[in-house]
DNA sequence: TTTAGAATAGATATCGTTGTCATTGTATCA
DNA sequence: TGATACAATGACAACGATATCTATTCTAAA
């Protein structure tokens, strides 16, 4: 194992053809016959070689190198997407980079097409809340090739990924009446988050479209964090006046929070209130009781962003803007509970 | 912001140098008078230049990339510990590569070496359990540079960063001996890491030290999961005859594992049994009552780790065997009850 | 002075690929 | 048959940095 890793010269003379040819060989590019092609791919085999990405990068102008840009504290969620991300670069030879940050740092967009020089990254990969920026996203745009991942569908925008929150949060709370609950509490999520502002809308609709009286006093402001939950729910709870039967909580995070708030309050889920969370974490499926929640596809969707930045980038497809859109699934558990 | 980027030629032509020089400076070398230096810096921040670094690797060798391996479930370690080596490398200017894996698969090693060799890795951290697979590092050591994250010392080893977990466990006995605790029941974790054993060993020898009988009755299976957790506590819980007033879990997952299977059994903690957890993760301070656990400077321990792998691939340091150990520290919480 | 040696600077080859352009071979068409 | 098109291949430069080697200049000791 000690001779040292053979480079594209070795593949060309061993299997008696030119460099270029291997390099076509490489990069499927056209022109090489079936025979040649599989001659040199058996040379490569043989030999274990494996292309030197920074002569690649040198001579192309590509690093295959990939930011990734969060800043999100919610572990589960960025696991998905870490994973999602990861699989499909590797698949493609490219590999990620991550970019960790805070969404309300004034000079971000400065930082990010400074990282992204610095790094030489060939695309970036958005993710919320730093997604729901339009500002920062138009800007960026013009630098460097990039996809977001986003909460709800974007008019102006570049390659996106998204979910449906809306749709989601509709279809939940209409689930919540026909379970005859009328008096709905709603926990709001962090006020940067687009998704936030989605949820919320999600949750109106549903209520007016079925006819029930909107009270603003059900409606309390979160952040998603288990605490801001927790101090949300108190308050709904206090307010006996308006007896809620139901909390919806922008997340599962808050969604425990509540349970806590709950439990300290001896008010019993589900039989004195029911209670749903957003996002199926493993949270929601652990405690107890088990909360009904709403599931998507993070990391496909994850993945998907990938795929398609990658396509972008390789000029493989010649789309300039896509807009994929995933659905999600409501998750029935012990949380909730008919009443009369 | 149209024009191409600014190359070494650029600076050069620009502060009236050669190119050579311009590197000199970049790179830290010795031979440039601090006059030409200032200049040099002056120029490269004139013309905003950034070595392109594929041409950097291509002619040194390096990719000033590490990789980091994992395979652990807990997203808040994992988070904790990818911060630590993002924040260095950055740092240093390096990037980071994921390398997410499973440890049981057959020929770990080698997919190892192909992944370092592909992304043409300059270094690998190794994190638990791939960091407990003693054969797996000595092979991979030969190879490539290497530091593993472990929670103990290790004897034949490499660049280490390690945690000392039977001090940890074993303190956090003796503490529940001090409240009182007779009988304490225990719970392993994962039988591929190292942890396990480790932890384990503290707890015996706390209890020995301490002139208490072990029951092997009160000692159960873990896997570091939260079903895992509910699962042995049910077990331990159903033993009546040999009455634990305390309960030790290997880690805060099984820890709210346990506390769920009290919930059901109506066992009140800390109230009829005590708990402690080890971790102090997010879950440990949530959980209803908190649960005391062992905090460990996960983060740090991290940093160092890529710190000095970095200083060695560097060839700053020439020392070929460091081994960093880290404190951990007892958090006390609601959920241990002094008895009499 | 002279001179050894350190400090400083530059010319040029080189890393391992891909891009550009030229060349060869072979089938097709008028 | 000769012209033409096109597929298959190769020669060589170029990407942007560092390494090596050589050439100056400067300093301090003889």
């Amino acid at each position: 194992m000690e001779n040292k890793k053979a480079t594209i010269k070795d593949v060309a003379s061993h299997s008696l053809v030119s460099i270029k040819t291997v390099s076509r060989v490489i990069n499927n590019e056209y022109g090489v016959s079936k025979t040649t092609k599989s001659k040199v791919l058996k040379s490569i085999k043989a030999l274990d070689y494996n292309p030197n990405k920074a002569a690649q990068g040198l001579r192309s102008k590509k690093s295959f190198l990939i930011g990734l840009v969060y800043d999100n504290p919610d572990k589960f969620y960025l696991s998905d997407i870490q994973s999602g991300v990861l699989e499909t670069c590797a698949k493609n030879g490219f590999s990620v980079v991550l970019f960790p940050c805070n969404h309300k740092e004034k000079d971000l967009t400065e930082k990010l097409i400074e990282f992204a020089k610095r790094t030489n990254l060939d695309g970036l990969i958005l993710t919320p809340p730093i997604s729901d920026m339009k500002e920062l996203v138009r800007n960026l745009q013009l630098k460097i090739p990039l996809c977001v991942v986003s909460p709800g569908l974007l008019t102006s925008n570049p390659l996106c990924v998204s979910s449906d929150d809306f749709k989601a949060t509709y279809s939940m709370t209409c689930h919540l009446i026909k379970q005859g609950h009328k008096e709905i509490g709603f926990i709001k999520g962090h006020k940067d988050h687009g998704a936030t502002q989605h949820r919320l809308d999600g949750y109106l609709d549903a209520l007016s479209d079925n006819n029930i009286e909107i009270k603003q006093e059900n409606i309390t402001e979160g952040d998603f964090s288990f605490d801001s939950g927790e101090i949300a729910a108190k308050q709904l709870l206090k307010k006996g006046a308006s007896k809620v039967t139901a909390i919806f909580a922008s997340n599962d995070a808050m969604a425990a929070g509540v349970l806590k708030a709950a439990h300290k309050a001896k008010i019993n889920i589900p039989n004195d209130i029911s209670l749903v969370g957003f996002d199926n974490s493993p949270t929601a499926s652990q405690a107890w009781p088990s909360i009904t929640t709403i599931a998507q596809p993070i990391k496909e969707m994850a993945s998907s962003a990938a795929q398609i930045l990658i396509d972008n980038i390789s000029n493989k497809s010649e789309k300039k803007n896509v807009n994929k859109v995933f659905g999600s699934e409501l998750i029935f558990r012990e949380s909730v509970k008919k009443i009369n």
